[in-house]
DNA sequence: CGGGGAGTTGAATGCAGTCAACAAATGTGG
DNA sequence: CCACATTTGTTGACTGCATTCAACTCCCCG
């Protein structure tokens, strides 16, 4: 982890901005959201942002790279609860229970803001509209929540993997446009510890998508030639799926 | 549904207070939380309190009596997302997609107290720590939700038996003390729908659980002699699940 | 007393897991 | 730059958990 204080990018050149929440927050308070950066940071591939069990000083909105938020089991093998993306809000911590219940990892190298968390209580005594801003993150992500639980409970195996991939291409493809693949970091295993199969039943699952020509997956890229088609393998009508997926994510700066 | 005005119950004499929000806010602010309160609302069991689709207008904390939030599934079943017990904090919802992600119906009679979402703006304003507990619940709400993925993704059908039995009986006994058993108003065919199993297998696990004494349930009353095995059952340690499942659950006057 | 919902039981099917071996891709050190 | 090691992906055979379908019982309620 290495931590930039200096020469911090401008906020308005930022590429995400227009996905994250303070966009919108800044026209009236620029001042007061950017006071709440700290600095950027960067972790290298493989590195833990945090671990279950820690005490978070600093939430994080995801600039570059892909973090996957995961648990680990009794077992030995881990449970992937989401995997982050860009414009992503991480490790807000506010509650009784101010432990994070979960972990999280760099999947490709990462760029973050980071937000010192002792400074939003100051900041949202003068502004509540920040208060309603995090509202709506939290809200946001517990109804991916219950989309995935929906998913991973009731459907095939076929349906959770088209389910998940159309998610992480719709996402993605928001923040790049005109592109004919998206970079897909994580592996087939990454995959499995999220939707509660085996690899190997994941393998078997992307070959058929592959025959049927609905994903395209080769070199740590992904593209979906027809969003529909697969949509409809996922068993959820696409324009629901992208009501859930695109909008706002996260504040920053 | 019917909405009580009249003679509200005495906020300090409510036998849930303590296990929820504004239990704690109260001393300080009893004023500003209670004007919040604008009636107490009774559903009769089978009553919708909401569906998918609408723009919530109140929240409210469950007073009495359970509820179960789903949403409706293509393929004509539903995905149960939670079981709400007295103390719980429904439908609140304040982002940009104000629009309800799944239904709520009562299991059985139930009572709650509501209150106007359009007024939480205002009372923010004033007292920020409304905001926080707010997301204080919000990440309770996500953290059983992760903890529910996790089972439903990754354990065979009588972990997930355990540990959604498990997690009611904590909750429902944290209410009422010295009681041998819970009343339990759900059947076995709702578990089912919450656990992505069918009610034929969820039987079968009953009948086993039954056979080795980790469960006693008939009518509509459920008790667990023995926690910890039942935790052993559901593949998680005992002292985590109560931690998880005890604790700050809703705003309450 | 009859009807309907909830619970129970059995037999047959099938989806996904397990184990094992191998191929391909990626990364590392000499 | 090549040789080797490790990770990731692929294939096949076998097993088993959970589903499906169907019939039947129990219990509550009108």
């Amino acid at each position: 982890m290495k931590t930039h204080t200096q020469h911090l990018p401008k906020c308005k050149d930022c590429a995400i901005r227009s996905t994250a929440l303070f966009g919108e927050l800044e026209t009236k308070h620029l001042d007061d959201a950017r006071a709440l950066r700290s600095a950027q940071v960067t972790f290298e591939a493989g590195e833990h942002l945090y671990h279950e069990g820690d005490i978070p000083t600093k939430a994080y909105t995801l600039h570059q790279g892909w973090v996957i938020l995961f648990k680990n089991l009794r077992s030995g093998d881990r449970q992937i609860l989401r995997f982050a993306l860009p414009g992503d809000f991480l490790c807000y911590k506010v509650g009784y229970h101010n432990v994070m219940d979960h972990s999280a990892i760099a999947v490709s190298d990462v760029t973050l803001c980071a937000f010192p968390l002792d400074r939003f209580r100051d900041v949202i005594g003068q502004l509540p509209e920040l208060a309603f801003a995090i509202s709506s993150i939290t809200e946001t992500a517990t109804q991916r929540c219950h989309s995935s639980l929906t998913t991973i409970a009731s459907h095939p195996a076929e349906a959770k993997v088209a389910f998940l991939l159309l998610s992480l291409f719709i996402r993605e493809m928001t923040l790049r446009t005109g592109e004919m693949c998206i970079p897909f970091p994580i592996t087939q295993e990454d995959i499995a510890d999220a939707l509660g199969l085996t690899s190997i039943h994941v393998n078997r699952v992307f070959q058929s998508l592959r025959k049927q020509g609905l994903i395209e997956c080769k070199n740590r890229c992904l593209w979906i030639p027809n969003k529909t088609a697969l949509a409809k393998v996922a068993k959820i009508p696409l324009n629901e799926l992208e009501e859930i997926m695109i909008g706002t994510a996260a504040p920053h700066c």
